[in-house]
RNA sequence: GGGCCAUUAGCUCAGCUGGUUAGAGCGCAUGCUUGAUAAGCAUGAGGUCCCUGGUUCGAUUCCAGGAUGGCCCA
């Protein structure tokens, strides 16, 4: 028996093709004729397919083998084809917009969640979008994530309530509309220019809402967003601070700010941003007057004489302007500092660093004494142009890899400098205005622009003698977000959440294992980001926000936070917005006789701060989910990784400052959204991709399966390769849901068979759809979403090579309304539905739009894919499963089969007897999985265990159904075989 | 500079607690089909598992150091 028997001819075929080609390939014809390389592909293909048309087939041939291939009867109209109306081509760009009208129309959304009414709630509460400017693919990422999650929660059957929002008030939408309509600020009334800034906001809010809907978004969502400028937002914003004041969390203090000169605002730790900077690098001596000099020689006992040369401490610092406000010298306790001899100068610097100081002298150092930093506390030196002391203090955030180990401290210019201060009781000298002018207490430089004083205060210290040495010095540091001009450090009075009163930082470290962190690293991030948390300043010196519901007492200057009052405020601001804060006097919100506490006084200023925007949308779990009436805490946040640092934590701090809780069950973070390089994208690099443009290029449905294919727990990259990679995957499972369709075309419902009905192959393919949709479920419910997409396109493919294509025969050849195509027909529309539920999160206008194209009559209530619920599997059919792989194994050995390679049908396959046994139970689905003509059982004394016999079918070619079976058997149709040649008849009888 | 994350085929990604020839989809090449047809099927070529050490009988996997990129912070 030969084995490799394959078809005659074979050879003179591929000789053919190759002839005819020429060795040409798609690319050579795309340099040539200058298209896309694909286009070209396809031109050569279509090209084989006409010489292959024309020429005579020598398979044909050897299948008549006395050459007599009688041009009988055309029977490819007897045939059930593929009908369907749903187009191969996507024109997503074209249909989707339509689709989200559809939506809309239909308020898909509010019915299904209607439907769901009463069914355990899953909330997954919106971090607020900022009301300004475009959207980019990371919010593209940012949506999506958000519409599947609630898309797949509410196929499951929850009531899945969403709530979308914006963030709308603040210093940029401000800036913004200042610019936009080329304003001042100084010159602007406040109540026109809050009116202008909420019309702006308003704006872009209409801009971003209309983009989020073109991504497929549900639309009727939209319609009621909340918005932190709602006057019920912004009464849940004093609320809180009320809750805060009531609980003792809140005060107003000095404190050392970042502040930007250029916005003369206090800014928050979430408004910078690092950034190199050159900035004048100095050395400078400190020289101790004769009474000081003999204090700090008596502490480090030198063993030499150190004669009548004058004695500094060099301090190093990159901010000269920092100078006039120095009051002290940091040193670190434990590092050792020495004396040294420069020759005409005794100098102390720590002694690690001596050889780099010495080298910014230019002299030598000779070491005369060391000592711990500690010996030195307190000893003083002369300020080098002040006229005072600066004082030698310890601290253990000196740095001894640079500089001199004697840190210039000045408390109103530094975070740290400013604790030092509190330590050390030096109230924070702050010479600088708001504008960053040097005010009076700077001496010298009074009404100097900071910046501008940098190269004075250098050339004055050269003259005087004081300078060491001055660089250029190239660091980071930190600059505006909104300016991007460079931040300062600066002393004012500025209102606080205190991290550490009332054990709010420990109580809000209590309550992060509680919650449910994805991926896991979350929970070390967010402990480190709670740990790290300096003092929330709250205040802000804008007028687009939120007022602070304070005021100052005019006898006693006393800064009030009174509980009653602020509720009473928040009542107002709920009924009528904020604007009366400005609008009205300070007496129509306080209680009758009101006094201060501290005085008595009966005259009050109002506060005119507003709140930092991080705390307006840090209560959103406030403004949102208890306003609205929905559950707390929420089930789920959803944002980028950065949000550890702001949204996340935002809310987590006030939700447990007054609720004692966090806001959240879980936090699900993803990672940024990268080039095809993996280098952040900028619109000044030209990798930028916005949101409008990438589904003007692609559609949404490809930019929402890209979202998908990608492992977004991390950074993902984004190009115009990898769409056009997902491009190719989103045209598969297009194509297959359309193959799907038009095999559905024709059954009517009273034909559509249960499983236990069908045939014992759709019985299998439908398990195999069952293990899917399990699969495919669990990973959605765990927002493994990227699992769910390679479960799906695996078996896509699985489904297409091995099951649809085994199938054709019986869905062509049989009768139309035989069982077994019935069978297969309704094995294929529970595959449609699986499928289309399965893809509706990801793929909803392809989902839907493809769940429209099935013949109504077959939707039964569904009237939209969303209406469809996902499959609930709970045990699967491990014995099918295992069948079917055996099967699908058995098939890819007869399709290998060298010889027998795309010829199937002309083949008659053995397989061993105990193979064969055990696909006894499909019957003829066995031969038709193989795609042969012809399937026989090895005999069992025969060896061949594992091996597979292969050899010619019996028979001829029908001319219908393409298997090799004996002919003839009906006179009128003597190229048909005896089943096809019954149908035939029958369909000729029924014309006729 | 510090914390965290990532690095597997041209691209996107699998690879469980260490164990034979590291897998999938897309792309590419070749062949078949022309009854899913601007489609379908089959086969194949592509890998220094980022690098260097270490632990181990054995490392893509564990440990340390480094490189590159990213986020967050200084």
């Amino acid at each position: 028996m030969d084995a490799d028997a394959g078809p005659p001819g074979g050879d003179d075929r591929r000789g053919a093709g190759r002839r005819y080609l020429g060795g040409l390939c798609g690319r050579r014809v795309a340099r040539h004729a200058r298209f896309d390389p694909r286009v070209a592909v396809r031109v050569v293909r279509h090209a084989r397919r006409i010489h292959r048309l024309e020429r005579v087939d020598p398979f044909e041939d050897s299948a008549n083998p006395g050459g007599m291939t009688a041009v009988t009867r055309d029977y490819r109209s007897t045939l059930n084809l593929p009908k369907t109306a749903f187009p191969m081509k996507a024109d997503l760009t074209k249909r989707e917009p339509d689709r989200v009208k559809w939506w809309a129309e239909h308020r898909t959304y509010e019915k299904r969640l209607e439907k769901n009414k009463g069914a355990k709630p899953w909330i997954l509460h919106d971090g607020p979008p900022y009301a300004n400017g475009n959207l980019h693919m990371g919010h593209f990422l940012n949506r999506f994530l958000k519409d599947c999650f609630v898309k797949i929660h509410l196929l499951d059957g929850e009531w899945a309530a969403f709530i979308p929002g914006w963030d709308m008030h603040g210093l940029p939408i401000e800036l913004e509309t200042l610019k936009h309509l080329g304003l001042d600020y100084h010159k602007t009334d406040p109540i026109e220019l809050r009116a202008k800034c909420k019309e702006r906001a308003l704006h872009w809010l209409d801009i971003q809402r209309e983009t989020i809907l073109r991504m497929g978004c549900f639309a009727g969502l939209y319609d009621d967003p909340y918005r932190t400028i709602d006057p019920s937002f912004e009464k849940a914003i004093v609320e809180t601070l009320a809750d805060l004041a009531e609980k003792n969390l809140i005060y107003k203090g000095l404190r050392s700010t970042l502040w930007c000169i250029h916005d003369e605002t206090a800014l928050a730790e979430a408004e910078i941003e690092y950034d190199d900077h050159v900035s004048p690098s100095i050395y400078v001596r400190f020289t101790a007057n004769e009474q000081q000099r003999a204090d700090l020689l008596q502490r480090c006992h030198p063993e030499r004489s150190a004669e009548g040369k004058p004695l500094s401490i060099i301090i190093w610092t990159t901010t000269p302007w920092t100078l006039p406000a120095n009051l002290m010298i940091a040193l670190d306790p434990e590092a050792r500092y020495g004396l040294y001899d420069a020759g005409d100068e005794l100098v102390i610097v720590a002694e690690a660093l001596a050889k780099s100081v010495a080298q910014k002298l230019g002299k030598p150092l000779a070491g005369l004494a060391g000592v711990p930093g500690a010996k030195l506390e307190m000893a003083a030196v002369r300020h080098p142009f002040m006229d005072r002391d600066s004082i030698v203090v310890v601290a253990d955030h000196v740095e001894l890899d640079t500089g001199t180990g004697a840190v210039h401290t000045a408390p109103g210019h530094g975070a740290d400098d400013f604790e030092l201060g509190v330590k050390y009781g030096f109230a924070p000298l702050n010479p600088v205005d708001a504008a960053g002018r040097f005010t009076g207490e700077a001496g010298p430089y009074a009404g100097r622009e900071i910046f501008d004083a940098n190269a004075i205060i250098i050339d004055d210290l050269r003259a005087s003698g004081k300078l060491v040495c001055f660089e250029d010095y190239t660091h980071s540091y930190p600059h505006c977000w909104r300016c991007k001009n460079p931040v300062i450090f600066r002393a004012t009075a500025q209102w606080f959440i205190g991290m550490d009163r009332e054990r709010l930082r420990q109580r809000i470290l209590e309550q992060i294992p509680s919650v449910h962190w994805i991926p896991e690293w979350g929970e070390t991030r967010m402990a480190q980001m709670i740990e790290l948390h300096p003092e929330w300043c709250l205040s802000r010196q804008r007028i687009w926000g939120t007022p602070i519901p304070a005021f100052d007492c005019e006898a006693c200057n006393e800064a009030i936070i009174d509980v009653q009052v602020a509720r009473r405020v928040a009542e107002r601001f709920g009924r009528d917005g904020s604007d009366v804060w400005w609008t009205e006097p300070l007496e129509s919100f306080l209680p009758e006789g009101f006094a201060c506490p501290k005085c008595g006084g009966t005259r009050f200023r109002k506060e005119m701060n507003i709140v930092d925007i991080w705390f307006e949308s840090g209560v959103t779990w406030r403004g949102v989910l208890v306003t609205r009436d929905q559950p707390f805490p929420a089930d789920l946040y959803l944002e980028g990784g950065d949000q550890y640092r702001g949204w996340f934590r935002s809310n987590l701090i006030t939700s447990v400052a007054v609720r004692d809780c966090a806001p959240y069950k879980g936090v699900l973070s993803y990672g940024w959204v990268n080039d095809a390089e993996g280098r952040a994208m900028h619109k000044s690099l030209g990798n930028y991709i916005g949101a409008v443009d990438g589904m003007e290029t692609y559609g949404a449905d490809v930019l929402r399966l890209w979202a998908a294919s990608v492992e977004w727990s991390s950074d993902v990259r984004l190009g115009p390769k990898m769409l056009e990679n997902v491009g190719n995957v989103y045209r598969n499972l297009r194509l297959r849901l359309r193959y799907l369709l038009s095999v559905v075309d024709d059954l009517p419902p009273n034909r559509v068979m249960p499983r236990s009905a069908m045939e014992p192959l759709d019985r299998l393919v439908l398990a195999r759809a069952d293990a899917l949709a399990k699969q495919v479920v669990e990973d959605y419910r765990s927002y493994r979403l990227h699992d769910a997409y390679l479960a799906l396109v695996a078996f896509d493919n699985e489904f297409s090579a091995f099951y649809v294509d085994a199938v054709k025969d019986r869905l062509y050849t049989s009768a139309r309304d035989a069982d077994r195509r019935r069978s297969a027909q309704s094995a294929a529309l529970e595959m449609l539905r699986t499928l289309c539920v399965l893809l509706a999160p990801v793929l909803s206008f392809t989902a839907e739009e493809a769940w429209q194209f099935l013949p109504p009559i077959l939707k039964e209530q569904a009237a939209s894919v969303f209406d469809l619920s996902l499959p609930r599997v709970d045990r699967l059919d491990e014995e099918a499963l295992g069948l079917w792989s055996e099967l699908r194994a058995l098939r890819a050995k007869v399709a290998s089969n060298e010889g027998l390679r795309d010829y199937q049908l002309a083949a008659r396959v053995s397989v061993p007897a105990t193979r064969y046994e055990r696909f006894a139970a499909l019957g003829d689905n066995l031969r038709e999985a193989l795609i042969v003509s012809q399937v026989a059982s090895l005999e069992r004394s025969s060896n061949a265990d594992t091996e597979l016999v292969l050899e010619p079918a019996q028979g001829e070619k029908c001319a219908r159904c393409w298997k090799y079976l004996p002919l003839g058997g009906d006179p009128e149709h003597p190229s048909l075989c005896a089943p096809c040649g019954a149908i035939v008849r029958k369909i000729d009888e029924t014309a006729a």
